[in-house]
DNA sequence: TACGCTATGTGTGTTATCGCACATAATTGT
DNA sequence: ACAATTATGTGCGATAACACACATAGCGTA
């Protein structure tokens, strides 16, 4: 398999692809390829999981659902992460749910594995742990957007994050979904998506949104997805933004 | 030392006391005991740490400070906890401030000493990273309460947390500064803590605030202090909330 | 005891977001 | 082609929190 020309598709996740050829080698044996549609759910907040994800193509987001049924994105994963920390930080569960944002492949691993690859100790445990610190960084982050900015802000910076993990200018996404997301109103997103529009920033068409100018998304985030994407280049030691692409 | 009558003052930090007598024994020799006041800082954004800190009565905030000089707590660390995970998780840094939001002690660990502990791979690691994990949710909720949940009510989430972590009723706090930690004007804490010392909750006098009725300040908040006391005390085994002081 | 500093209380007008209602437009199914 | 469904656009009054201004009150200390 390390002969064959065609890279691994696995090769397609960040931080698989940062293992050593003789770690990468003994743990996609390991891995088998799932399709994930729209919806998906992962995993329910506490629910016991029993695999872990390492998606591709796919993009999970991790939702808080309150009692009264409304809804908060803390954090988004996609190629360069893993969905499913719980199971190697030893807490079982978490308190959110994880739901398919983007439709997409990932590479599924069972929990016996990962404790057992985890308790190796080496450059794959290392991995997780700064991969976990990195998405802290995210989700402290998205604690101090949902303080201080504004909707128009915080819809820039969820663009450029999911933006980041797709292969493509295209979201499919309503704005009733992305509302649910950002825990605000549709009419909320609405509005800040004219208004990205009429900037030329994005497209706005029924059920996509379409990124035009990706720069001037960046300018017109606050700081938040910077903070974020450079924490995510130092601690896993690649771009995940859309630079390096 | 194990032969003692008195517990040792490191037992004050619940981490440290759930070790097994072995493990302690070996750890204690490595804690040096500090004290720290109001407002100083254990590391900065960006900044090399060279210790971390099990606090037994000092609590520390940590907080994002934003380009243009606004804050935002991202969460709290008392003796349930420990701060400087950076450290182990492989980050070596991290996006925010640690600054000490009541005066008191911490056991400090060399940065060498922590990481030589954490390879041995025992409970002792198992542990911190059960505790990374109970921050984690600490963080979302932070960001749910954030985006959800009026001032009161926040504020409520903050008093109650606080209050877990110190041994006493009495808050020695401005509201100027914990309108710092929550992101909000002072004028919002002072009409909030008119309306919940109105209805007997609190007392709220110059620089102090006292919990009277820790009961009802439960039922005023949202559900996220419950969220997150439920987790620490599913994660860490233990209570941190005062049912269990 | 009086002065000065710090903390808290309060009022006014503004803004962002909400909740609700409903119109319009695009897509899907028959 | 048409009806039904889903997505988006828009208006309006309510509310929570904001910024700013300034009054009062508690505390330390000269």
């Amino acid at each position: 398999m390390s002969a064959d020309t065609k890279p691994h598709e696995a090769l397609k996740n960040y931080l698989l692809a940062a293992l050593t050829v003789e770690d990468f080698e003994r743990v996609v044996g390991k891995l088998d390829l799932v399709l994930f549609r729209l919806g998906d759910v992962l995993y329910e907040s506490g629910e016991r999981m029993e695999n872990v994800y390492f998606p591709t193509t796919a993009i999970i987001s991790l939702l808080y659902i309150m009692q009264n049924g409304a809804t908060a994105e803390i954090g988004v994963v996609g190629n360069d992460g893993v969905v499913g920390i719980a199971l190697f930080m030893g807490g079982e569960t978490m308190t959110n749910r994880a739901v398919i944002q983007s439709a997409g492949e990932a590479f599924r691993m069972k929990e016996k594995d990962l404790k057992a690859e985890f308790a190796r100790g080496g450059r794959f445990q290392a991995l997780l742990l700064r991969y976990t610190q990195a998405l802290m960084t995210q989700i402290s982050q998205t604690a101090v957007c949902n303080r201080l900015h504004t909707i128009e802000q915080q819809f820039c910076r969820w663009l450029l994050l999911s933006h980041d993990r797709l292969n493509s200018d295209k979201l499919v996404m309503t704005h009733d979904l992305i509302s649910n997301m950002l825990g605000v109103r549709r009419e909320g997103i609405t509005l800040a998506a004219k208004k990205l529009a009429a900037q030329h920033l994005i497209e706005n068409n029924r059920g996509t949104i379409t990124v035009i100018d990706r720069q001037g998304l960046e300018d017109a985030a606050c700081e938040c997805y910077a903070v974020v994407n450079e924490e995510y280049n130092r601690l896993l030691g690649r771009g995940i933004s859309r630079t390096f692409h």
